[in-house]
DNA sequence: ACCTGAACACCGTTCAAGT
DNA sequence: ACCTGAACACCGTTCAAGT
């Protein structure tokens, strides 16, 4: 009996993971069904509750994934460099990137299916995708960016207007009587935040 | 044989509509099946078929009742009255408590199911909606609120924020380093939009 | 330790038939 | 004109059994 011999997968833990994401990303998360996924890499109707207790945990996990990537890309964008004058734009426009790049993920790990509240990995990403919205907001209002008792307003306001655009932009809810708002939203938001 | 007939239900397009959109705001839309529903109105499993094509196009005949419900009270909050001080603050407010009074109803009006771009209803009523809060920006904009070539900009924007706000706050999203900010959403938003 | 197959209780949807 | 019943092709999930 091999690694890749059918009957023990290997990597099914993995591979459904994968598997998911994609299917997610391609088709949407409504459409995702896991006896199609088992059928797909290969494996049984059932084999997926070896690994994962129901769709929801599978689901928990990946959003779990979400957030860890979400933390990495705006931990990146917070490192030195030339683009160091306009911090909190930068962060800003990396956190939309995300969500346009990866639509799907973006949704569910904001959908109130509560998947994010349920996990210690989810908390644990996403108060790390937090920590850098923060430090970017206090660095921008240390130069005499608005008044300093609305700190926490200011904080949680920015965060509602990045989730904002990002909803707007993956879900195509600009409206036509704004032209090319979809090609220009970069820009938008820098302005509103200046 | 008569009204209240058994066999001929008389009003099954609006009781489906109405059992819907109360099973969505109690259950959750995931959990909203169209034979369950029937079996509650009393009808068989494949009557609603007869007034909708589809649980799509049933879902599609709510969120535009969604938009609406939404445009209605936009408009209300524009009114003359003693709030006209900060038009663009009360009608934030209003967008806002409308998403936390029916939180599903607002995410599956919201939702890329495309259900919003569908139907002609729905149009319409977001159209009205949009027009609230382009009127409100360009009141205050009057005003010397920032600057006037950023205008496509700040109406998006606004929009995106108070979209957002209602997210983070329907979802649960906000994050406990920043106490009590679920009840204290409505002057932080006001603070943000000064 | 990991996977399968049959079975259970559900779905949305179609269609011939009923009234 | 409006509704039903049987049927089809799906679901998630459980559990005894296999290797």
């Amino acid at each position: 009996m091999t690694k890749t011999d059918h009957y023990h997968h290997g990597a099914l833990r993995e591979a459904l993971l994968d598997s998911a994401m994609r299917a997610i990303e391609s088709d949407g998360l409504e459409r995702l069904s896991l006896r199609d996924l088992a059928g797909t890499i290969g494996v049984s109707k059932t084999a997926p509750y070896r690994h994962f207790a129901s769709k929801r945990a599978l689901l928990e996990a990946i959003a779990a994934e979400g957030f860890r990537l979400l933390a990495a890309d705006l931990e990146r964008s917070e490192e030195p460099g030339p683009g160091t004058a306009d911090r909190l734009g930068t962060i800003a426009r990396s956190y939309i990137n995300f969500a346009r790049s990866r639509p799907a993920l973006y949704r569910l790990m904001f959908s109130k299916l509560g998947y994010s509240l349920e996990s210690e990995a989810c908390r644990l990403n996403s108060g790390r995708a937090f920590g850098v919205l923060v430090r970017a907001v206090d660095a921008r209002m240390s130069t005499g960016w608005r008044s300093v008792e609305n700190q926490e307003a200011v904080i949680l306001s920015v965060w509602a207007l990045v989730h904002g655009w990002a909803g707007l932009l993956i879900d195509g809810l600009l409206p036509r009587q704004i032209p090319a708002a979809e090609e220009r939203w970069a820009e938008m938001v820098q302005a509103f935040l200046s």
